[in-house]
DNA sequence: TGATTTATGTTGTTGCGACAACAATTAATC
DNA sequence: GATTAATTGTTGTCGCAACAACATAAATCA
């Protein structure tokens, strides 16, 4: 193949795109259709604090693979929702420490079910090997894009 | 497992969101190491026209797997920095048609060995049954998806 | 101790994806 | 032929990712 024509449909970075679109879009449909107003986004940052309830801003941002700007961002709508409450750290001013409220807390056995069954309506037909082979290529073409 | 339960990292949407964020970050970032200021996205469209240069603004829309209201401003920018100029149709005034300019089709030879190269550079260490196991699989999730 | 560097969080900007609303044109239906 | 429906494209809004700039506080170093 010449070096200068490369077929979109080829590239498996325009395939991942395309797929985490359409996830993305489905499972915030799936959220609103149960009657939740909330991105797949916010849940993931909800997810981590069903972890470690508590934790910074900081550090939440580095397990939810977000950098510092667009947390603060997400935080402040889980806050307008009344998902999360954050407060000052006594020791360390700079830090705000963030709290899932009885709401966040709720969430977790709420939106649980819904995620778990969007899965399995979007894995159907795949079996066990075929998702430790993506998983297993899928965190090594991370590593590849991490270590440039 | 309980259902309630779901850790983060175990979610394959999650996975694909991270992976598609690096490498997009990634790819963008190659662009501009090479002087050119342009996004993964617009690179989709130009490939795009690279395979059909003239066509509607719909079907591209159609091609690149984009809405209508993200292509109108992803052609914006491209028309903004010279690489496509749009002109109505002569036989349906509501179509925009988009022709690549010079600067637009020279693009294809001077941006496809960037993404190649990184390309080979994401996908160092996998061979080629991962490849096709992988376009597999996410093929299948899309049809999933899109089926719902 | 005082000055510099680092860490934390916020705001602003640009670009993209999804949605709603709208104008203009064409196609379909009566 | 006239009315209605569908198509095409634009703009506006919201949320998210990446970047820059900034303010504040803590840690480090001279």
């Amino acid at each position: 193949m010449e070096i200068s024509v490369f077929p979109l449909d080829r590239s498996p970075g325009h395939i991942i795109h395309r797929l985490d679109t359409v996830l993305a879009a489905g499972l915030h449909r799936e959220f609103q259709n149960h009657g939740y107003d909330l991105t797949p986004e916010q849940w993931g940052v909800l997810s981590r604090l069903w972890e470690a309830d508590g934790i910074h801003q900081a550090e939440l941002a580095q397990r939810a693979f977000k950098d510092r700007h667009n947390i603060t961002r997400i935080l402040q709508l889980l806050e307008k929702n009344g998902s999360i409450v954050r407060r000052d750290d006594p020791d360390d001013k700079r830090r705000q420490n963030v709290f899932l409220t009885g709401h966040g807390k709720r969430l977790q056995s709420e939106l649980t079910p819904i995620v778990v069954n969007y899965l399995e309506k979007i894995l159907a037909g795949l079996d066990g090997d075929d998702l430790k082979t993506m998983k297993r290529i899928h965190e090594h073409m991370i590593r590849n894009a991490e270590s440039l």
